[in-house]
DNA sequence: TCGTTTTCTGACCGTATGGTCAAGGTTGAG
DNA sequence: CTCAACCTTGACCATACGGTCAGAAAACGA
């Protein structure tokens, strides 16, 4: 009756135990980068005894990597609200879109990639080399097409990707910044649809692909 | 005759390896992070015994406190470009002159303030809300000005304010992913150049105030 | 030159960390 | 029920770290 169609008790436990490490180990990673992050730290904020998680992650190193490379999915799935659209308009406010909410929804492993990337990315170096470059051509190709048709000015494809990253991401890694000159509070939904508004706006009425001038689309 | 005008050889030592070990530890920090830096590493790397940090130096926070400090002093030198400008043209584009020269001479400084922020400002959280905050609500006024006075477009200026911090630091703090897409190689002088320029004429068109387009500007 | 102050440094210390392990508990197939 | 596979965990270990210190060395004023 019970092991029928839901999973055993064993592969429940250990999806459920694997998933609380993980969450802890993302915050503390984030909070206290790789260096200043402990075993027994995330073991506390997980709620496990800390040789319970060298049981399910051998090394601390195991349980970066393993933090690291789900960032990176979730990065890859934004990426692919870039495809499929008709022009830059539509491309690249998705994209600015699916970023923006990536930094309110998982401010934590922004920080982890952003940390892992200043320090030399020394443990997805290959990541950066064979993934992201492919997908960084593929999309500097597809603003190129945009461009020779018309769609927009002719600005360096790679810097706009830069440009999109950097204003991004900007408000998951310097959030506490931001709440800081906010007084103290972290920004509310209006604020966030504001300042995504804002970047969407000055990004493409800058790169001369904004809808809210017609005029200029040909 | 050496002791006249020249410093006497003890404040020159002084001075002299202060220097060598602020230089090494905003390396060793920015590398590293806080976390992850060590004593050793920093004396290895300055030349001296870690014994030797340790006279200068009390203790490895007051040794990172320093190195924050002095960030923070470039950084609020190059907000002076900001000052003085006639319009966003000139404000707007010193300041990201001025902010793309820090990113290119400065990449390690610009690492650890990043670091010290995603951790949550533990040594910094003063200057955030004292010194940082007055200089933004300064800049916001001079913006919101500019925009009163027709010079731009009627963008939110706090917005636009991370967006040119954000842009223009990503080339530090992300500089070794700009690397790696960059064939392995730093940028060179002329994609310094075109870098900058970019930034520029994306966001000086995109909040309207691009001289490229004389026009509009009444 | 002499005595004092400042600088230098090898050796040392307590602590905290990543990781190990053995023994006991739990689960589930046959 | 039985037993093997899997999971849990307190206690433990070796190491590396930040920091200390006593004494040697250098610089300085008189």
């Amino acid at each position: 009756m019970s092991g029928n169609q839901r999973q055993s008790k064993r592969i429940q436990t250990r999806r459920e135990n694997e998933r609380l490490i993980l969450e802890a180990a993302e915050k503390v990673f984030a909070e206290a980068g790789y260096g200043g992050a402990t075993m027994q730290l995330i073991a506390d904020m997980a709620g496990l005894p800390k040789a319970n998680l060298h049981y399910y992650f051998a090394t601390k190193e195991e349980l970066y990597r393993t933090v690291v490379a789900r960032i990176f999915e979730i990065w890859l799935h934004a990426a692919e609200s870039f495809d499929n659209a008709p022009g830059p308009v539509e491309g690249i406010g998705a994209y600015i879109d699916a970023k923006m909410e990536i930094s309110r929804r998982h401010p934590f492993g922004s920080k982890v990639w952003a940390s892992e990337v200043m320090h030399g990315a020394p443990v997805i170096q290959d990541y950066l080399e064979t993934t992201l470059r492919d997908w960084t051509d593929g999309r500097i190709g597809a603003i190129q097409r945009w461009i020779d048709d018309g769609l927009m000015d002719p600005v360096d494809p790679r810097h706009l990707l830069y440009m999109l990253w950097a204003t991004t991401q900007h408000y998951a890694d310097f959030g506490h910044q931001i709440e800081t000159l906010n007084g103290g509070a972290a920004l509310n939904a209006a604020q966030w649809a504001a300042a995504t508004e804002n970047v969407k706006r000055i990004i493409l009425r800058g790169i001369g692909a904004a809808d809210t001038r017609p005029d200029l689309a040909k």
